[in-house]
DNA sequence: TGAGAAAGACTCAGTTTGAGAACAACTGGC
DNA sequence: GCCAGTTGTTCTCAAACTGAGTCTTTCTCA
């Protein structure tokens, strides 16, 4: 019995898989960014079938033999967003997760890696005006303590945590993506579970920094917590945690000027740190809703 | 320029796939268990080229057309295994990266996406004597500080907190797996990532108790803490700390007849609670050298 | 029967957190 | 130029949480 994976593998293996696998490899990007204070994702409207003229996630197929998932990924983001190597740089890309029901694109079995993008300001992707170019659309606003469907980590099958029922299809309902998102094919869980990343990833690590430019305020990086996470912060308590966390960020000995402020003092500037971890973590407040 | 993204997809959408994208899309399992109080990890032997000989994670191609990502690793795990569906129930599968390197198998580009799976004690997976047959193998001693190379969560490309290199080619030496761990492919990578997330996640999951049966006491938990992340734990703040967090234990009424012990008190048992995430979590002890 | 081991309950000091107050620096409107 | 309102930054205080250790009781093994 045990035998049979193995047997089966050998026998594809003398094959050649073009013959017989046609899953064509694509890799699509949540590239996400403040504007205004509020968070934005990258689109593009679909120029032709399926789902003609509606949003979607940037993406498109991987160059087979030439180039690994992670450089597909940032391909894509480059050509989409007109951004050169330089300004890539500075862009915080990770890999999401893997998407691959044989039904999620109607042309054939798809499986999209997607790419989860974290961006200071950019320049708007629209600039040359041509009908397919991509936009930021403003997220909509997330109830903080929203459920997300969290698929790279969504438990298969029915295990004894996953519920009550004992023996169904195993095909649950998706829980929807963000109110008011109609995205093409799963774009729209995608999405939600690049969110759910993001106000993840945030807590742990100080890829806050990755939103804002060179220098910063704490104020700018309290709002993109705010922003990411849809709660307002209790502003002394947020900058003592992110002064007190050992390389977050560093001083540079500076004060900015604050352009479009209402009033205060100017604040001081602060660079990342060199921590690639948060400790102790920066925690979401209140998650009970979350919790079961 | 953010044309070309849109053009360029659209003209790969006219054509079949089959025709250009030779990629092969393989799932790849790293199935965790407990064995004598240590951690091993589910291998088989390739029976053939390349790496013919050399242990391997069990996978295998996803069948075109007819199944998700999440089946066909189900699927591969229940054939390496000999689980039928009901013990499969009890096992909890998660999707843990792509990795897709067009170099990493020798034959074509293939992308494998893997899984992580956490078993509790299944009996031996080479029962039929084949010599392609599965095996526990003991995952060697971890380093609690250990530097893993988590991949899903890896940054691309030469961010400004990435390093300090300026612009290399972007390919950076891959860091070594769990010493003595000679795997086919980059299945050492793999399982590197499958361990570190597998630390993680029982940060904040209560998914420790997937390792154990439907009963089990406080001690039992501790020890697959202790395994997982490789560091004694205190027995009193353990029991303290599982006890306080909501929903991540219920008792059972019922005390243990404790086999195998070398003395002491009967334990109370407990089953899984019905928490999803642990508020607060569970952090490992001191993780400094692994801050920056 | 006694030594050793483990379960589980407690104690205590140090750290971290949430909530709020206080104060100075600065803006915009008048 | 003055005033009201806003914001950056520091402090205080109580509650919660953590790590380290002790103590008692129950059990196994020699």
């Amino acid at each position: 019995m045990t035998g049979r994976g193995q047997e089966e593998r050998d026998f594809l293996a003398a094959y050649d898989p073009r013959d017989f696998a046609p899953i064509a490899v694509t890799v699509d990007v949540v590239a996400l960014t403040l504007r205004e204070g509020r968070l934005h994702v990258l689109a593009v409207r679909r120029g032709g079938p399926p789902f003609a003229g509606e949003w979607a996630l940037p993406g498109g197929f991987v160059r087979a033999g030439q180039e690994s998932l992670d450089e597909a990924a940032a391909r894509e983001l480059a050509e989409e967003t007109g951004l050169d190597a330089a300004a890539l740089g500075r862009v915080h890309l990770e890999q999401l997760g893997s998407y691959g029901r044989p039904d999620r694109d109607p042309r054939m079995h798809v499986v999209s890696v997607a790419y989860l993008a974290f961006a200071p300001r950019l320049p708007d992707a629209t600039a040359g005006g041509d009908a397919a170019g991509a936009e930021w659309l403003p997220v909509p606003a997330i109830s903080p303590a929203g459920q997300p469907s969290s698929a790279p980590s969504r438990p298969i099958g029915q295990g004894r945590r996953t519920g009550t029922h004992g023996g169904g299809t195993g095909r649950r309902p998706l829980p929807p993506g963000p109110a008011g998102t109609p995205f093409a094919f799963d774009h729209d869980r995608v999405l939600a579970d690049g969110l759910e990343r993001a106000r993840a990833k945030i807590e742990y690590t100080p890829l806050a920094t990755a939103f804002l430019g060179e220098t910063f305020t704490i104020s700018d990086l309290r709002a993109v917590y705010e922003a990411v996470w849809g709660t307002p912060l209790h502003a002394g308590n947020f900058h003592r945690k992110v002064l007190s966390v050992p390389g977050f960020v560093e001083s540079t000995g500076e004060t900015g000027t604050r352009p479009g402020s209402r009033g205060g003092p100017r604040a001081r500037l602060y660079r990342a740190g060199d921590a690639r971890r948060l400790h102790p973590a920066l925690l979401r407040p209140d998650r009970e809703a979350d919790v079961r």
